[in-house]
Order: C-alpha cells, then structure tokens, then sequence
DNA sequence: CGGATATTGTATGTTGTACCGACAATGACC
DNA sequence: GGTCATTGTCGGTACAACATACAATATCCG
C-alpha cells in the first residue's frame, strides 16, 4: 500500500498536437475507458456477423463452463444484477441459444443450460475471439499481457 | 513485435470457487470489461450528488483545456462519432454548464466553452475526481500506475 | 410448526451511450 | 462555378445498467 498522492506526477509525455487532450492524459480512469472503447469497437465489428456482443459471448461462455449455473451465479461473476443478466438471457433464449429450466433442488432458481444451436455458436465465436485476442495481443509481449491481466485483476476483484 | 501465438497460456492461477470464471480467463477483452464496470460504478457512486457521468465530466474537462474547440475536436479526442457528441453536449448546454457559439473563422463549426456555472462545476468535479483516482490508485504503486497507463495507451491510440 | 426474513426470478420504466443514415449549410478544391 | 468534403443536426435503433416493485420459494428462528 503507499501513501496518498499530493502531487500528480506526468505519466506520459505531453505532446502538443491535434490529439492532445490536456493534464486529463493522467487520469487512469480516463484511459480505462478509452481502452475498453477501443477493444468495445474492434469486439462489435468482429462479431458483427454472428450479431453477438461481449456480454452475450460471456455469457454463453460462462454458461457451457457453468452447465445448470443460476441466473444470480451468472450475475456473480459478470457483476451484473439480475435485471440486466434477465434482460441478456431473455435475448439469447429468444434466439434459442440457451434454455431455462427448473432447478431440482431449488424452486426459486433456474438452471441455464446452452442448446446445441448455442454451443455451435459458442464453437464460431470463440474463433472469433481469438481473432479478436490476436489484434489485441498484438501490441504487448506474453509477458506484458500476464502483467495487464494481473493488474486489471487487481481493479475488478 | 511478437509472433502470433498458436497457445493459450494460462495467465492467473486457476482457483476453484464461487467466483471462478473458467477458462474466460485468460482473455484480455474480458478483464478490460470488467475493470472498465468496476471503475464505472465507483465514478457513478462518486458523482451520483453531481448528477454527472465519465462523459459529461471528461466533455468539461476538454473543453476548459481547450476553449473554442468545435464538436469533432471533442469527438476526435473522445473518440465518438459526431452524434454521441451531439447527445452529450445537448445534455450539458441544457443545464447550462457550457454554450454553443459561432466559429469566427468557420460558418460550418460551432466555438464550445464553459460557462461560469460549468467552470466551477468542474472544479467541483475535479475535486471528485482526484478521490476517485485515489481509490483506484491504492492498490498500485506509481511505478505500476506508469506502466498500467503506458500499456492501456497502447490500446487506445 | 408457523411467521418473519432472505433469495430468486420477473416485469416495467428511465437513463446514458453508441451507432446509422439522411440532410442542410458551409468551406475547399479544381 | 461546380463537385466534393466537412460540420452540425436530426431521427431512429439497440444495448446495457439501474431502480423499483412483485410473486414464488427457501430459510431461519422463536
């Protein structure tokens, strides 16, 4: 842990040019947000084809990791709540990629399981996202992208 | 520059659990989405009193540092389309924290500045915003806030 | 056991953001 | 002077996040 910070420190070089955009350039946030636009827009023209976005992906993903997860697990590990996580899964069931069930053991869950038209998809999008890792890889050495990871872990735990 | 790689390689321990993803892991997207949420919802619990998003306050910020910048300078530094801009500068002229004028040099741009309500709303937000980079700084060392930076621009640029 | 409390999924509505296509006004270029 | 590009605008669509309220079910505890 350090000490809070009196003084900002310039992380980066200033450069006067059409694309500075000012002291805001030592904002992590700012270029957090710049960054996950940036992977946001690359991810939708990828997968334009297969008309899926990030959070239909991971959630298909996470559901044939997780077979019978419940909709709050789902939730859990997106950090969404249950209304946005209904919303996706509505979606998905609508295009019949995955399907509701009824929880044995447990009347208030239901169980999520993909249907083999969700699994054939998930099979074509992971294709698609290892295109997709590969452009976004491309910038950073193995080891870079370990020590990415390791810090934007270090944010969303 | 790097090869393409052929191989996943697990980046973080695998720990089983209630908050285990799988093998979703190890892609880079998923984790930039993640912390973007994280960062997301602590900014918003920040300015929720201010009644103010990341856009609207970044929006501010360009445009104090940057007086008479017309909307696809924004946009450009921003990096939205002209109708996005269009939505969110419509949304803080409205509360009368900046004004349209005319370019004098350009009949087709349009001058943005601050208004004296808006200058001393940022300087409200700033205040805002240095505690949420605390936050989100704690858990880095500068050094690692350097690198974090350098590796997300990498992205974005 | 039975009543309070918590959890889960659902429904509904609002907000913010992002994109597209089309359009008018203006400027730039040849 | 006539294209062509740029800029701002407008309308529409889509997605996601959140809040709130509600019903059904589980759990806990006196």
């Amino acid at each position: 842990m350090k000490s809070a910070q009196e003084t900002l420190v310039p992380t980066t070089p200033h450069v006067e040019g059409d694309e500075d955009i000012g002291e805001i350039r030592n904002i992590v946030g700012f270029h957090i947000r710049l960054a996950h636009g940036a992977v946001y827009r690359h991810f939708s023209e990828t997968f334009a084809a297969l008309d899926l976005t990030q959070k239909q992906v991971s959630v298909l993903w996470l559901v044939d990791d997780h077979p019978n997860i419940a909709q709050t697990g789902l939730a859990q590990r997106m950090r969404m709540d249950r209304a946005t996580t209904m919303a996706i899964i509505n979606r998905l069931e609508g295009r019949g990629l995955l399907v509701r069930g009824r929880s044995p053991d447990d009347g208030r869950k239901q169980t999520l399981n993909l249907t083999d038209s969700g699994r054939a998809m998930l099979g074509t999008a992971k294709v698609a996202i290892a295109e997709h890792e590969n452009w976004l890889k491309a910038r950073f050495t193995d080891a870079e992208v370990a020590h990415l990871i390791e810090l934007l872990t270090r944010i969303h735990e």
